[in-house]
DNA sequence: ATGGTTGCTTAGCAA
């Protein structure tokens, strides 16, 4: 079984891309994340050809999370469904028989210190609660997308430019560790201890062609899960040729 | 040569 996270930076602009992807790689499921498109905007007429059914969360402009999957998704809910914020459109759940997926596009924080920054934290707070109430670490359970997160310095090519950012400033670490603790593997790291494999690269200053990237993109995974994690890669490719997304896709795969 | 992006929405924001 095969299991992919791609934030494909608008599922319009990707549209021919993640058709070929799926058609080549053949996932049984594909987490996708910044849509940047409404659920009337999605490409579900060209996914359902490629054989794929789409659970969408989708909206206008920014954020927007989808499933894509071979076997049709059961319960599918959306956003957290607690007493915050649940304007923005960053959470989408599926089963999959025993299987719970979870796909999510973590706000990026723009600026340590900033409104939006505290948003961040505070989303990843809500991310920790959601999963205390509504799910168990003896479940089999799969939480994936862009985290927004570098974990360690092993996740980034230049720790020094990139030490003060959102992306790797302690308190976001500090809240992955808190998914860590709370049962989830990141069965990537434990596949490539010795690091250095990134997901994303920044469009400016030539980040992917100087590899100047970082390991943001993640499938946080339980122990049941883990222990039948036989593979775990980035498909470094999908960043390359013309107007790639600014993410590569992340696929695991379980015995 | 010291910059060098993309997408959405239409000039400014977000990443």
């Amino acid at each position: 079984m095969k299991l992919a996270t791609w934030n494909v930076n608008s599922v319009k602009a990707r549209k021919e891309r993640v058709i070929a992807w799926l058609a080549k790689h053949q996932p049984d499921v594909l987490c996708l994340q910044e849509l940047k498109a409404e659920d009337s905007a999605f490409p579900m007429d060209e996914v359902k050809s490629a054989g794929y059914h789409a659970a969408l969360h989708g909206q206008r402009t920014y954020n927007g999370v989808a499933i894509l999957s071979r076997e049709e998704p059961s319960d599918v809910r959306r956003g957290f469904a607690d007493d915050g914020d649940d304007t923005q459109a960053r959470l989408i759940s599926a089963a999959f028989g025993s299987l719970r997926v979870i796909s999510v596009y973590v706000p990026n924080g723009q600026e340590v210190g900033s409104d939006k920054w505290q948003y961040k934290l505070e989303w990843l707070k809500r991310l920790q609660a959601y999963l205390v109430k509504h799910h168990t670490p003896s479940e089999s359970l799969v939480l994936c997308g862009d985290l927004n997160i570098a974990p360690d310095d092993l996740d980034v090519a230049r720790p020094e430019e990139w030490k003060d950012s959102v992306l790797c400033a302690a308190p976001a670490r500090a809240a992955f560790q808190g998914l860590i603790a709370w049962g989830l593997t990141d069965v990537f790291r434990a596949k490539h201890p010795e690091g250095g494999v990134f997901s994303w690269w920044d469009y400016r200053m030539l980040g992917f062609p100087k590899n100047n990237g970082l390991r943001i993109d993640h499938l946080l995974v339980t122990a049941s899960v883990a222990s039948r994690c036989t593979d775990a890669r980035v498909d470094r490719d999908e960043r390359k040729g013309k107007l790639p997304s600014d993410h590569a896709p992340v696929v695991i795969t379980l015995a």
